[in-house]
DNA sequence: CTCGTGGGTTGCGAAACCCAACTCACTTAT
DNA sequence: ATAAGTGAGTTGGGTTTCGCAACCCACGAG
């Protein structure tokens, strides 16, 4: 009856709103300003003043002063943030394969070897790089109901 | 000036918007109709059923019709809609991970070994799986312009 | 012939979004 | 010494979207 208790939805409420993953690609591309933020984005700056504070509220992004008088802050990444690059990277590499006109995009993320990152699927027991579409679903059956 | 071209953003307009990845889960779940996606989210009925369209239009879900008269339809994945399942996983780690109060969720997805899959970056030239936290910033110094 | 179920649609008030303009607090040009 | 520009928002307003409850239609069961 009630709705299923997951942690993708906790994960949404944090950074599920529109424009919040841009601005975090924004950080990530080493964007940390307002306004570069703002024309990267195309976000209407209300919107993204209100979307900085709930990320900030919920330990994604840490405010970093870069000048007292007028006191201004830049946007950075804490730990949690660091460790949304999966999460990102498997959209942007999804939406590049299967969104239709999407860019081809050349901004990657590399590895320290110099190589590109790319987000899999990785199998915790038998350490298996598992292909996309290997998935095995949970055998929930056909069952409806809560 | 203009936004900043992105996959990212192009993966969004499909499944960006409140309640598709939520959907989303349901159908990896096993939940095929719309009833039982309703319950399981907790999602306004209409605003599901809109989704479900954009979803089923992005080619991320296909309609199954499994009764004519009434003609009725569940929803199934495409293989769109099964390789994002890196992305979901990814996000749902990162709220297990990093929400205060997300639920430790034991609904997983496995492997065909039986063991827990897991999402993580792998580097493409190297073969290496890289720790979450070791990833290289794009280098764009402090640029903030378009 | 009424009840229940599946899959929606409709109406309407509340909330979120978007845009343009405005505010401070400075810094740099004229 | 004004004037114009930059950075980081805030404010006012109109327009969409959301969310909820109620309704509808087709059927099947009791």
């Amino acid at each position: 009856m009630n709705p299923r208790e997951c942690s993708l939805a906790s994960a949404l409420n944090v950074i599920g709103e529109k424009w919040s993953l841009l601005a975090l690609r924004e950080v990530f591309y080493g964007v940390h300003r307002f306004d570069g933020i703002v024309r990267n984005t195309g976000a209407p700056r209300d919107v993204l003043a209100t979307r900085l504070r709930t990320l900030v509220d919920g330990g994604v992004l840490r405010r970093v002063r870069y000048s007292e008088r007028p006191p201004r802050d830049e946007y950075h990444l804490t730990q949690a943030g660091l460790e949304l690059a999966p999460a990102m990277l498997g959209l942007m590499r999804w939406g590049m394969r299967w969104v239709e006109d999407a860019p081809v995009s050349a901004t990657v993320f590399t590895h320290s070897c110099g190589g590109q990152l790319d987000a899999g699927i990785v199998c915790t027991s038998c350490g298996e790089d598992v292909g996309s579409g290997e998935v095995e679903l949970p055998d929930t059956g056909t069952a409806q109901g809560s």
